[in-house]
DNA sequence: TTGAAAGCGCTAACAA
DNA sequence: TTGTTAGCGCTTTCAA
């Protein structure tokens, strides 16, 4: 007849400790594999924890130890590149005995509430993938705790950068293009915003660099399928070059399927390359040509650029800049004879 | 000179306290916005933490009144319904004073992992978007938290379920079609899994009901562009039917593009309908009729009936299901004529 | 190798 | 209306 569920009371370290028949502070060292505690006692202690089911409280670990091993992301979960980025941050973290709590940009909670949550949950350090909060505001934050801003640059003297090298992208780009006898190469680019100024540089220098300088021809896009598909018309307007070179692949896409249902066929009338590798670029029916970030190196420097600053003591700024690596598919050929 | 960076003391509620020439206690008091404190009290309190820039130790306020108004979240990041869900559910918890935290399934870091993190993070109650662990795993978890299943039902009698019916999601799908003027309507099956069981089942249900139990014709498919793409050629091989419901958007989007690459224009010759209402069903030049998920009352409810645990004390399991709408686009009309 | 005791920064009775 | 006093469950000296 128990009206009431009484709820089931936590085991805490003392009644591992009273089980073993040792002191908590034996418990704790064994629990956390310190050295100190004979075998025999760490054999007791960790089958009596074992037995009471006992889970650390780490809010109070943490309040002890002033430690958490709790690395914060801040990221917006609808960006799909985001989500390839935290799969890669787990693996880092973990390889270096961290642990990942996440939270993201959405309607009515910014960037700012973002890290206000991890910091809340004594995160001791931060990722911020592609962040748009002000320098301003990074560097308060950082002057909390070290940060790391993954993707894109910033002005700062606090935070530590991770970024993909676009010069050495569109480099892979044009070159690929080049070398399969293009010479008429376009870019439709990302439309307002930084990155978008830093890739449109970056087809220009490529250009320049292969000789192509007076080809160099920018048509607005933005970073959309939408916007892809509307660069088409310009595109043809002012002349269909023979090969595109897209602001992302989400653009890239919707530019391919513009040109298709115009009767202009990929890639034999015009070649398109993406950027991003995204899991639809590689698609069987999309195939795309793509620059694929190494997402892989890029958190696993962002994690240890966070390390050294919480463990090593680091104090000055870095900027780590990663090669990516061109993802040839099918929508990329010779251009079309004469 | 300095070698040695000084970790900035962080500033306590003693330190508020001192500054404010009151007690710790009635800081707490005040920050917590707890009825006591006079009026002029409040105020030096409140400006004494802003000018010192007070932060509260979250660890330390959730050690000693056993509350943290956290509630976890564990998802799959790659899924993009998931996406939306997560958004809906920040406005679902901010409305009911609670924050959120999120926890994603990624290689090497299992739905197991993810649940023990947001756990460990001291969540008072968890969110589990579409989770695949087995019930006793589920019901291990809902015994020491409550627990909110969202998209999938589970035999258990210690969580709660919010999921979408797919028994109205089919009768407004097949409703619509046979409004049109088609009888002969297919589906294109998830696959294997709990949720195309559901799906197929439903779809069959809505056949009988408008009488056209002998018209129903399941096609094999998947959750994926390409599984869409493929079911093109069974489909076309049995007499192509006028209408296709598909198991969701990405198969529906599959296809579409399959059947108009092979001549068959959507909707003249076909008509085709997805399931999720996902941002790329939208895209213009997508603009498939799909069946739309409420997300805001799956999340709303979704929250509520944690809440209802953690304040109401209700133990009884409870199941909540939200009925779907269509969202009309341009992938669905008429049957071509005789 | 182990234990005792003093906090970590906050909240929650209870007194005043 | 405010302050005092115990803890919350753990870690960490310091002694034993």
């Amino acid at each position: 007849m128990m009206s009431e569920a009484t709820p089931p009371r936590r085991v805490r370290l003392d009644d591992v400790a009273a089980a073993a028949g040792v002191s908590s502070a034996t418990v704790s060292l064994v629990l956390r594999g310190v050295g100190g505690p004979s075998a025999a006692t760490r054999q007791r202690v960790s089958e009596a924890a074992t037995r009471l089911g006992y889970r650390p409280d780490r809010a109070a670990s943490v309040l002890a130890s002033r430690r958490s091993r709790l690395i914060g992301v801040a990221l917006d979960i609808s960006n799909p590149f985001h989500a390839r980025l935290v799969r890669d941050v787990y693996g880092a973290a973990h390889r270096h005995g961290y642990h990942l709590i996440l939270s993201t940009v959405a309607p009515g909670h910014d960037e700012r509430q973002a890290v206000e949550t991890l910091l809340d949950s004594r995160c001791e350090a931060l990722v911020l993938l592609g962040p748009t909060a002000p320098v301003a505001q990074v560097d308060r934050i950082a002057a909390s705790v070290p940060v790391v801003l993954v993707g894109r640059h910033i002005d700062s003297t606090a935070v530590d950068v991770v970024r993909t090298d676009d010069g050495v992208a569109f480099e892979q780009a044009v070159g690929h293009l080049v070398g399969l006898g293009h010479r008429r190469i376009a870019h439709v680019d990302g439309g307002r915003g930084e990155v978008s100024v830093l890739r449109r540089r970056a087809y220009r220098a490529a250009m320049r660099r292969h000789g192509l300088g007076d080809q160099i021809r920018v048509v607005g896009g933005g970073d959309t399928e939408v916007a892809g598909a509307a660069a088409a018309g310009p595109l043809r307007d002012g002349g269909l070059p023979t090969a595109v070179v897209a602001f992302n692949d989400r653009s890239a896409i919707g530019l391919v399927d513009a040109l298709e249902r115009a009767g202009v066929v990929v890639p034999a009338a015009v070649s398109v390359i993406g950027y991003d590798d995204s899991p639809v670029a590689r698609l069987r029916s999309v195939d795309l040509t793509t620059v694929g970030q190494d997402t892989e190196r890029l958190t696993e420097e962002a994690v240890l650029m966070l390390i050294e600053r919480l463990e090593g003591g680091r104090t000055a700024p870095r900027e780590v800049v990663v090669a990516p690596h061109l993802v040839v598919g099918s929508t990329t050929g010779p251009p079309p004879g004469p």
